[in-house]
Parts: C-alpha cells; structure tokens; sequence
DNA sequence: GTATATTAGAGTAAAATACTCCTAATTAAT
DNA sequence: ATTAATTAGGAGTATTTTACTCTAATATAC
C-alpha cells in the first residue's frame, strides 16, 4: 500500500482540527477519533515539526491550524506524518540486491520514474482544502 | 512502497522474455537477472496462471509470451506478480478499527477513490511494449 | 506549584514482504 | 521405458515494516 494509518490519522484529525476554533488536544482527537492515543500523539507531533500544525503545551494546550488550507499540500502531509514521501518503489534501498547492480539505472527505472513523478504532482497540486470540500462532487 | 519487489522482477523478467525467440527457464533468468531462484519461479509461475505468460513443462521448457506485448497492461502484471492490485489505501482491511464506523464512508474516502482511480488509469493504459521502447525519450 | 499538555526517545507486537525447501507432476530426449 | 530437465504446489521461515506503547522530561495556564 502506497500509504499507511499515519497518512489516515493525520488527514482525518486534520479535518477536526481545521473545524475547531481552539487547539484540540491528542487525547481529545484519539477519543473522537478512536485512534490509539500515544499513536496519534507521535504522528500530531511530526505535523507540528514540519509546521504543519501549531503545538501549544500546557494545560489548555493542543494542535491547531495557523496557515490557509490550500498552502497546505497533501505532499506535505504523507511526508511528515510517514516520515517519507510516499513512493511507488524505492529500488535505492535494495541497493545491495539489484538485479543491474546499479540502481535506478534499468529499463524499468523510466516506468518507474514517470510513475513517480505522476504521483507527485498530483499530491503536491492537492491541498487541504481540496480535499476536504469537493465542489465538483457535490453529493 | 506501492510496489513491491514480486512486481520489480515480473518486469525485468518480462522484457528478457520478450527479446528471447524459445522458452527461458526459471533457472536461467534468475541467474542472468541475479534474483533468487525459487522467489522468481513462484513470480513466473503467477503469470503463467493469469496467462501473461505461457510456460512449458519438462525438459527444454520454461516461459514465454505468446501475446501481442500491447494488449498486457502493467497493471495485469502486477496484479498477477503481487497476487493483488496496486492499492493506495486499503481501509477495509482495517475495518475492525475503522475510525469511522464503516470503512469506505469517511472525509477522506473521497480523495482515496479519486488517487486510486488515476493509478488504475494510469497501470491499465500503459501496456509492456510502451514501457520498454519510450518514444518520448529515445536517449 | 500543581494539573494539564506536548516532546523525546526507546521499546514492542503484529503484519507484510521476501524469501526457501521439498515433493510432485510433466515432458523432451535418448 | 528411463532419465534428466523443468514447472507446479504447498508449507514454512527470516527479515523488514507497520502500528503501535511506555516512561520521563519539559512547558504553560491558572
């Protein structure tokens, strides 16, 4: 799969945070979320390190938005909350094994390559607003 | 990764294949693409099952491909090396633990349809002689 | 200064991936 | 017919990745 549950919590407590007026905690968004807190935590963590969100500490403290949604990317946010962008397949980290012995240097790389890069666009065009209200599928 | 290295050595299989006129073993590939042999007999014979390739038994046998090379898209043949699809997120899989209550029916089942939807475009229109001839770039 | 939060880092459990091995079944060549 | 070469099938294992947990430290509102 090209993304896991850290792309799935993030979008989804994204979407909280963006509808509250205040900084929602992680505890707060596990229970609404049903997501494992400590979990959560780590992945709203990483959000706030790549300024995705805002963390504030502290009693009355939480997550929170402070940018406009639409220079937000999608990108962005599989790449902080996995910790790596998303990619079709990583050859450069069976370096040891590759069948052509260089990486990225086999017939296959330019399928790969384009593939790749379609995949970038489109996520990296894609933004929080977007995906959240979708005027051409109003339904 | 969306794929994995059952699809890597499906391809890089194939296109031997291709350019050979008689059979090629399981054996002889796997040493010649330096992939482990049992690990690629298993690859082979996936294709041979969804008929990508037809496989000759016994002495002097091994796989080839009896079709036009444009009518197999890239994504039968993952399909076939993975055993399943090139799946951005699969939440029905996590449906014991669904945030949401039923899988499939959430804020961001919309962008999951529509990302899942180019790559199925994009695997099904593509077909394995365009992934080896690029016109595009001849370099 | 105490209760409420995030932060940091290490550690663990479960699942998926990347394989192996062994025993048929099949077929070409002799 | 026999043998050697080859695919087919099924079960099993090792490694890596994913999906988490736990504890201690730090910051902040009141």
């Amino acid at each position: 799969m090209l993304l896991t549950r850290a792309s799935e919590y993030a979008l989804l407590s994204l979407d909280k945070i963006r509808q509250a007026d205040r900084p929602l905690g992680a505890e707060h968004l596990a229970r609404e979320l049903s997501i494992p807190k400590s979990f959560l935590a780590k992945i709203l963590q990483s959000l706030a390190k790549e300024k995705i969100l805002v963390s504030h500490r502290g009693a009355h403290g939480g997550f929170a938005i402070d940018r406009a949604l639409d220079t937000i990317s999608i990108y962005d946010i599989v790449l902080a909350a996995e910790g790596k962008a998303a990619t079709v397949f990583d050859c450069t980290q069976y370096e040891e094994s590759c069948p052509h012995g260089t990486p990225g240097d086999c017939v296959i790389s330019p399928f790969l390559t384009r593939f790749q890069m379609r995949i970038d666009l489109f996520l990296h065009e894609l933004t929080l607003d977007q995906i959240f209200t979708n005027p051409k599928n109003p339904s």
